[in-house]
DNA sequence: CATGAATGAGACTTCATTCAT
DNA sequence: TATGAATGAAGTCTCATTCAT
């Protein structure tokens, strides 16, 4: 009765069918004909919908950062305990993994440790997700409920490379990564780093 | 008097080059030539020394690498709390980063996160490193140091990880890197992990 | 009542269109959308009217050059001395720059002088416009007003080459190409070539 | 006995490969390739020696212009006539032409007509040469040879009009060109063009 | 050891043309 | 007539590697 949407998305087709070609061979190996083989569509298609190789995962990776970071400025902004908010972030990025782990690992390996090429382009983005990430150690330090002398930027840094290197493990298949472990890593990891960052009761 | 080293040894000033220019251009992007240019040596001799563009940066990682997990191995063989060998470990590592920013900057952007490249090749040793960590977590375990409940791979995924985060942090100039901040970082990660991993003293 | 012509011709308008995209852009390195994009219609509109991006051209010279053809055509049909239709053929070409500097434009550069593409092409009908000319000297040189020591066919190419330098001056911007300009120089050229051709006066 | 040049100059047996291919087949039309094959070499050499096929049409137009500037300059260097010195540089253009046919053609074909492209970058380069052409008719305007009542930049356009003509006319096949042809053209084109130009002794 | 010319496979990108709607 | 998505052949340029000297 309604208008249907077109029953494929050539643009969505390429953009999956790069997912995994550059979660198998990685973005610097693969050929921009593996992504429309893969796609089933011609060649030059690509060019139709991406004026580059290189902006189709820029497009990847802005669609799935920003879903992140507005996941932590919701978390950010809920009335919960500084451990809570963490659990919840946490929470977010293992899931991603765990539902779209192709998308992730690209993400992670292509991206954000691209130090010299797209990493640096993105790095205003990647930035932010610290910045909210240190906002949340923050505020939870004024409460008293974290310890406040060790620098949130830098706790930061522990809280999500401790995930991002989960997830490395996850990806070169180093750590089990069965259905259960998400949780429990999930589990442990925020009581490894919160744990470490709350304020010690005082000990009798 | 005796037969001097000669003066030169142009396989180093090649490896030495090689760091630099891997460093602000990327393995990917450089050229052979511009290795042997930053060397100053001729363009074949690379080939004389090397097989190819791969074997260089192997020869930097295995290098580089074999002194971490000989480190590691040493601090271990102490007899020190898990929190004391642990807080060597973090302090190697920082240290290479802080005497040889560039080397480190190769390994952890181009060898160790490389999932399709490098980072398969040298994940065996790779590997090692992170098992040696777990057992260091897993003996603290054992004679009550740190509470069990945490997997000790995971924690040792946990541990490394913010570190390297913490050195990521440095490389793309997210986090001040002046001279005190080395210190400053090794203690309060140490603090932080080692914290969430120590058994809590019963509150009162 | 009767049926009007569609109130915007599409096929006209992609042929202005061509000219000034031809003319700007020159003809190898524009593309078809560009064409489509100054005449603003669809991208596939320009196929449904021309074969190929090579017809438009070919239509576009045409289209002109038989006007060309026909002038000269008629010139020499009337009785003038040679000197008197070498001027008229002069203000023809003069005239057709004068008022569609882009058209002559694409037609000099992309046509006449393209010796391995469409000049090829048209050669019979670009002869065909020396041999005219070459006709009208030859002509002059039977009732004595030219000297016939100089060939019908060369002196074509002198007086047809010296008017499409002056045409490349203006496209070039070499010579000043403003409002008189046009006339001077013709009366120049006119004076210069046929000047050259017309049998000397005795000399006292 | 002496160090011989090499057996062979790679560069130049490009450089003389690309005019031929450039005068058969065009500039726009032949392939990298073609150049390379038609020299024997591998197809990478043209990119060692050159930065892009651009370059390789640029540098046979300067290497071959900048002799027709240096002639044209050494000719007006020297105590002639007017019509004497045009008719040295009629004859210089035109015999480039008579021993380097191919190259010549291609000057004309690719370069001092491509107003869209090779032709506006070399657009200081020819100038020049009309520039100097116009000087000699200037000089001998004053002198009182030629008439001064056509103006100098003007002629010198008619000039050299006439003689890329007549060479375009050899590469077009629309006019005889064996042997004698080239002297008896030469000697015509002067007669006609310094006719033209020169002050007409007083009728009786 | 040292040099740098020579090789050639391979990748990205462009764009004329077709075609389904 | 009109649209613009889809196709895929073709060409430039790069650069790791080899090799003759």
């Amino acid at each position: 009765m309604s208008a249907e949407a077109p029953a494929v998305d050539k643009r969505r087709q390429i953009l999956d069918a790069a997912i995994s070609v550059f979660a198998r061979q990685g973005f610097n190996t693969c050929r921009v004909s593996d992504i429309a083989d893969e796609a089933g569509v011609a060649y030059g298609l690509v060019y139709h919908y991406f004026k580059s190789k290189d902006q189709v995962l820029n497009e990847l990776f802005t669609e799935r950062w920003s879903l992140l970071l507005a996941a932590i400025e919701e978390v950010d902004g809920q009335s919960m305990s500084g451990r809570e908010k963490l659990d919840a972030v946490a929470g977010f990025i293992i899931d991603s993994y765990r539902y779209e782990p192709e998308l992730m690992k690209v993400i992670i390996v292509e991206v954000t440790r691209a130090a010299n090429s797209f990493g640096r382009t993105h790095l205003p983005e990647i930035r932010r997700a610290y910045d909210l990430i240190a906002k949340i150690v923050a505020d939870a330090q004024a409460t008293g409920e974290f310890r406040d002398d060790v620098d949130s930027e830098f706790a930061s840094m522990w809280f999500y490379g401790a995930i991002e290197q989960l997830l490395s493990g996850w990806v070169f298949g180093l750590i089990p990564g069965e259905d259960g472990d998400f949780e429990r890593a999930r589990g442990m990891v925020v009581e490894t780093i919160c744990g470490g960052l709350e304020r010690r009761r005082a000990a009798s």
